[in-house]
DNA sequence: CACCCAATACCGGTTTACCGGTAGATGAAA
DNA sequence: TTTCATCTACCGGTAAACCGGTATTGGGTG
């Protein structure tokens, strides 16, 4: 997966040339920087990611032409390999959650230094997740937010929705559980009412992420 | 989900009595313990727990009667809001992780200092996971057999393992990617195969495990 | 006691997943 | 150039999931 050669080609997204040209900068003194190519929007990038390819992308996630949330989503759907990290001036916590939920391997503010910088580059290459330090501390706090709902499964749902995170079917949960099939049927359904799913796919995704196992 | 009066009742669970015996004086001047049970098998307290709870058991993995491993599961699936402890006196990293992947919050070493026990005890009860010091080190350690293997998928199958992981149907992502079902289909089928799962479920777990998002 | 929630269970129907194959096109590496 | 991986696409069949309901039981709580 990493390249045993560290030559890697960086890609900048930022409507801001100022900050593309302090960013250039800054990365000029990393060593095996190969290339450097920057884009003002969102459309310019994509159209240029159709015929070639980054190893890291610096998305600044507050762009004019489209959605952060979504670029980052775009580039890891028509790229999975390159390494989105997200730039942005501002570090509100359920942003940055989102953002990581969308692929993004980290989440800097331009205010980092060109040392935090370069160091995220280097984390996030070597296939971690990278945060420079104002939103570490952010990341850090409890966030009530996310914290309030722990989606009261019950005990019986608990169980069932383990046995569903190994793979099994509703009848093998059955005959595991001595439940009626249809029994099992029903918790499931109760259960993706419950966290607002719509199928055992989403069900077990929201289960991994509430950290419900 | 914490109780307000810190009044919990602990299980021991171990074959050797010397053990049980150091592990209830330890825990004597621990505040906030209301009671303390013991079994000296698997089935024993298999047995117990089907009328009675433990807010968390501390469970010596290698017991004579049955496997560590299926015991704790077992645990979880029968009262799954008790917390386990796994106790062992050897720590071998792919035991750690499987222990932990059967829904224990915790391993310690039956050489760990009383203070160890109680600050695990405590971490565990307060939601998180806890380890005692050497089991740390060797879950910092990379460890090389389970890192040898990144299933390598290609690109084309890790865009639709993301849409499946998004709770898409079939359909649904031939839609957004442009492609036909039966392709969706395929690629998903090959990365059933290369994962060695036999269902979605299966394959979205072993995508969030082996973080192949 | 009335009420609610958890847990149990059912019916009938539609959609989707899963399995067993097979196979053409392409581009890169040996 | 032949081989290999990847991506593409298909068929026919079985199993399972998903949806819209309904309903009974037993434990708590106001």
């Amino acid at each position: 997966m990493l390249k045993q050669t560290a030559e890697y080609s960086i890609a900048i997204v930022d409507d801001h040339p100022v900050v593309i040209e302090g960013l250039r900068t800054l990365l000029q003194g990393v060593p095996g920087i190969s290339s450097m190519h920057a884009f003002t929007t969102g459309g310019e990038f994509m159209d240029w990611l159709e015929h070639h390819t980054a190893d890291i992308v610096l998305l600044d996630i507050m762009l004019p032409d489209v959605n952060g949330l979504d670029l980052c989503k775009d580039i890891k759907l028509a790229a999975p390999e390159t390494i989105v990290l997200a730039v942005s001036n501002q570090a509100e916590r359920s942003m940055i959650l989102q953002i990581l939920q969308n692929g993004a391997s980290g989440y800097l503010l331009k205010n980092a230094s060109a040392a935090e910088f370069r160091r995220c580059l280097e984390e996030a290459l070597s296939g971690g997740v990278a945060f420079s330090r104002e939103v570490r501390e952010i990341l850090a706090r409890p966030g009530r937010a996310e914290l309030k709902a722990p989606a009261a499964l019950t005990r019986r749902e608990k169980q069932i929705l383990q046995l569903v995170t190994e793979g099994k079917t509703t009848t093998g949960i059955a005959k595991e559980l001595h439940l009626s099939p249809l029994t099992v049927e029903t918790h499931r359904r109760n259960m993706m009412q419950k966290l607002e799913v719509k199928n055992a796919a989403e069900l077990i995704m929201a289960a991994v992420q509430r950290k419900l196992l």
